[in-house]
DNA sequence: TTGACATATTGATGATTATCGATATAATCC
DNA sequence: GGATTATATCGATAATCATCAATATGTCAA
């Protein structure tokens, strides 16, 4: 999990996250979303990778990333566990499906 | 919402936003839970203080902290909007009071 | 197979951060 | 008032981090 904290903790690498929930992008793609080199966007896909928060497929050349729902749950359970109020707070907010 | 994620990047602070999720604390009993000095204690609250993530009233010559269920709860909010799987996924796990 | 494209890695640099001893501030107690 | 206790701030240091140019790796297309 302090892979994740970290990782979040960088306002571009939470830009890219917030992109990749609206949709798979690849490399390149995103890129052209934030202002920042190649190289350092690819950084930063590594720092999210290592933290498990995104993974990717590969579709010739182009590697296609998306987040990686599992993980980004955990995280935000264990959330709840670092500071109990989430879940009845929310509860307002919740749409009840069953 | 920047200071908030970069805050609990760092464990210790974690720790301490843990433990005042349990009860309200002054500094001397924080610096007793966590193994550091009591000059890394205060910069760490003074880092949790300026995130909104916890409050302090004074008592004597002690301070007495606690976390801010409000900023907290904002957190947990904006986290939603960065995933938006998590209201969703949590269902299963609130319990409904009303 | 050569050239163009997509992405990752490396190495360097400047910026930010975690930590702590020393010191400052402020309240309490004798 | 002077000693003691609780906490914050300062200044220094070592460690971590964000960024990018350059380079490497791998894929496709002609």
């Amino acid at each position: 999990m302090d892979k994740i904290y970290k990782a979040l903790a960088e306002i571009n690498r939470r830009k890219i996250v917030f992109w990749l929930g609206l949709g798979e992008l690849n490399v390149t793609e995103i890129v052209k979303k934030l202002d920042l080199s190649q190289a350092t966007i690819s950084n930063h896909l590594s720092v999210l990778r290592k933290a498990g928060l995104v993974v990717y497929k590969i579709k010739g050349k182009e590697r296609i990333y998306k987040l990686n729902l599992d993980k980004a749950e955990l995280f935000v359970k264990e959330l709840n566990r670092l500071m109990p109020l989430s879940s009845e707070k929310l509860v307002d907010e919740i749409i009840i499906r069953r």
